[in-house]
DNA sequence: TAGTGGTCTAGACCACTGC
DNA sequence: CAGTGGTCTAGACCACTAA
């Protein structure tokens, strides 16, 4: 690969390793040669191949972790759907339908089930004065074993009145049925979606570079008087989910 | 400003002139000092301070042009919602009505409105065979004249009977009812969304870095049969918009 | 420890803009 | 022309990981 003048250098080995991952040179997962290797390869200091190890991190090709390698991502493919409402059933677990259906494995792991004191803008969207508590249910979820999705659910105290109305944890349909036992009955929905980039923890686990987007979409359930009851917050990487809704026209 | 060990300096500088323009410091439009200028100022070399200014684009928040200077862009403070479909009147200009909300004066540029044979993934989603004509308004949107959206609709020629259906052009409800006094009556709505990297032409006309990202949001209208009568896609800034869909519990 | 990626400097040259 | 941003090198040091 002859390195010419008009563009830069570092461009120009981006482009050639962008186009050896798009050959299949470099697998998803395999490990690109070092930086060093590289600058032998083409003849260029390891600051140069740096910048052009960058380029292709912005571009969310690759995931370099320090001390490690940088490795290449999957590359997405087919974007996995998401259905949103739900039709026939509640609003029951889109989530598993739809990987099993795309012929993937879902895995649910909840890490976090108890009563806290949510974080200021999730108390605020359920309406909570200072210092209320609210149970968290906190979720990470994965598809043949990859970390896809992570989700948390926040319901006020005053409504759940008891951390064990979490218990057995049937997804959010259930948890509704047993508020409804309380009185509280769900009768709207609501979803706010925005696209991000992400935090720190959320790239960790979902294994996606900084530069890469999130799809952060936030179900809130409100009861007959529009008093929030609970609110669920969902994020995703942008290249593995597309959003769906549907719904009947006017007469 | 001390610059500190733990954090890269060229971060902390980017950490700096970030907080300066929140500040109001640099203003929007206004010029940042030259990168000479910050070498010194930060005691740093050009080349760090290049990396910092480098950062700060990324982000979206300056535009750099070479031989000239980096300049502030706009800072999206407030996101708007776009959409509550169950609500009020039909699937009516949403765009209008969010802006006027957000005191913003929105104004739409027909830009094309003829039949042509569509892309090929529009003619798949319209579900036409080889060669097959459809019906294309392409629409550049603004508020107080920044652009803002892009948006392009297609209807099947074979629905549409001719191209002056397309007038006057009164948005998707007017053009909705003249299809159903030609028989084709839109009974059920879908929306498609997906995040993704703006293409040249859309970060071009959106005056976006090619790192941010948009949202694609693909309406299809379908007629009794599930027919797509017509297509409309969508494309916005991610960090301009919100949005929100609402329904009601199934009883 | 050796190997990885990340940062930084000093100095240089280039391409582009506007006067 | 002087001033701007963009690229590159040679060499150095650091932080982190794995054996």
């Amino acid at each position: 690969m002859p390195i010419q003048r008009p563009r830069s250098r570092y461009a120009q080995v981006a482009d050639d390793l962008r186009e050896a991952i798009k050959r299949g040179t470099y697998g998803p997962g395999a490990a690109l040669p070092s930086q060093p290797e590289l600058a032998r390869k083409y003849g260029l200091t390891q600051t140069s191949i740096n910048r052009a190890i960058g380029l292709l991190e912005t571009e969310g090709l690759i995931r370099t972790e320090r001390g490690i390698g940088s490795f290449v991502l999957d590359i997405p493919t087919v974007k996995r759907v998401r259905r949103i409402p739900p039709r026939g059933r509640g609003s029951g677990s889109s989530f598993a339908e739809g990987l099993q259906k795309a012929g993937l494995k879902p895995t649910t792991k909840l890490v976090q089930a108890e009563a806290i004191v949510p974080p200021p803008d999730v108390a605020r969207r359920l309406e909570l004065g200072e210092g209320e508590l609210a149970l968290i249910r906190k979720r990470e979820m994965f598809a043949d074993g990859r970390p896809v999705q992570l989700a948390a659910s926040y319901v006020p105290m005053s409504a759940a009145g008891d951390v064990g109305i979490a218990f057995p944890d049937t997804g959010p349909s259930g948890l509704y049925e047993r508020l409804a036992e309380r009185g509280h009955r769900v009768v709207r929905f609501m979803e706010e979606i925005e696209s991000r980039r992400p935090t720190e923890e959320e790239a960790d686990f979902l294994k996606i570079g900084k530069s890469q987007h999130v799809l952060e979409v936030v179900r809130f359930a409100f009861d007959r008087v529009g008093r929030p009851l609970d609110v669920v917050i969902n994020v995703f990487p942008t290249q593995l989910w597309k959003l769906t809704y549907e719904w009947a026209a006017e007469e």
